[in-house]
DNA sequence: GGTTTTTTTATGGTATTTTATGGTTTTTGA
DNA sequence: TCAAAAACCATAAAATACCATAAAAAAACC
């Protein structure tokens, strides 16, 4: 799977649709599924985005958990119960659910941001904002990030 | 095998026909068992459903418990005892027996909810108050769920 | 290096199909 | 024979596919 990486702001019209970028159509086009998985997140006022295979990998992770296990329910009650898989359209437009769009405070453009594995859709203004807030925290206490194990 | 995702509400006719999600049975389209198999929820007030295979796979998972182990007993009651295989109607629709309905406190409207590789039946307003705990409980406390080994 | 041409991408509107849902008729089986 | 279940038919709403154009990016050319 190739990364999801930049951002890119598009604007949303009348009916709701609005063009994923071209370069994270990419991203996905050896997929099986044409299209993208979307959630609400809940760590931001934004929407998390995702190929489905990376789903079946989320699906697949939680089957390793017990089946009946009680944290997983909160778990997979976020991830697949709010998810919706949506299809390209012709000219590669997906239509964001109404709640979605809601959650994120989007209106009328989103930004996708690159986020490696997956992606993010955020209100334009709203993603600038926090992007700066992160900026502020890496400069306050670097991650620890490992490369070789 | 497909994922179960996102969440329909869909509304019971005087018979009691409900149509599963057309999402749900595109998940299910390339089973041998043309509908879906479902028994009473022992964790919540739902109706929990899955395919023929995925049933399959539980049974080999409980093969792994020791064959006279008393939980198992209780288990496998209630897994397979209780099951019900329902196939769809020309027009993707089922008709849950009544003491399921009765389980999940479903009248005249009832919400089916993705869960990866398998899927729940709820009342509508116990499910949004259910998932209202989840968020809350995912927001507290960040789920540890790793893709990579 | 700058200009023109071509291609790709984003965006707007319309037509078609699918889906959910209600009702009616036929079949089954007790 | 009668009730319950299954099959059949019809329709409105929602989702999806289709077509057409504008803007932007990339490529070709001088």
């Amino acid at each position: 799977m190739s990364l999801f990486l930049s951002s890119y702001e598009n604007r949303l019209d009348t009916k709701g649709r609005v063009s994923v970028p071209a370069s994270f159509r990419a991203s996905v086009s050896n997929e099986k599924f044409a299209g993208v998985v979307l959630f609400r997140s809940f760590t931001n006022n934004c929407i998390e985005g995702m190929t489905m295979s990376r789903m079946e990998q989320m699906a697949a992770a939680t089957d390793k958990m017990g089946v009946f296990d009680s944290e997983l329910d909160d778990l997979t009650a976020m991830l697949f119960a709010d998810a919706r898989q949506l299809a390209f359209d012709v000219t590669g437009r997906i239509i964001i659910p109404s709640d979605m769009l809601a959650h994120a405070g989007i209106t009328d453009s989103a930004i996708f941001v690159g986020r490696g594995n997956s992606f993010q859709i955020w209100n334009p203004d709203a993603f600038r904002a926090a992007q700066e807030k992160s900026l502020n925290n890496l400069r306050a206490a670097r991650p620890n990030l490992k490369i070789g194990e």
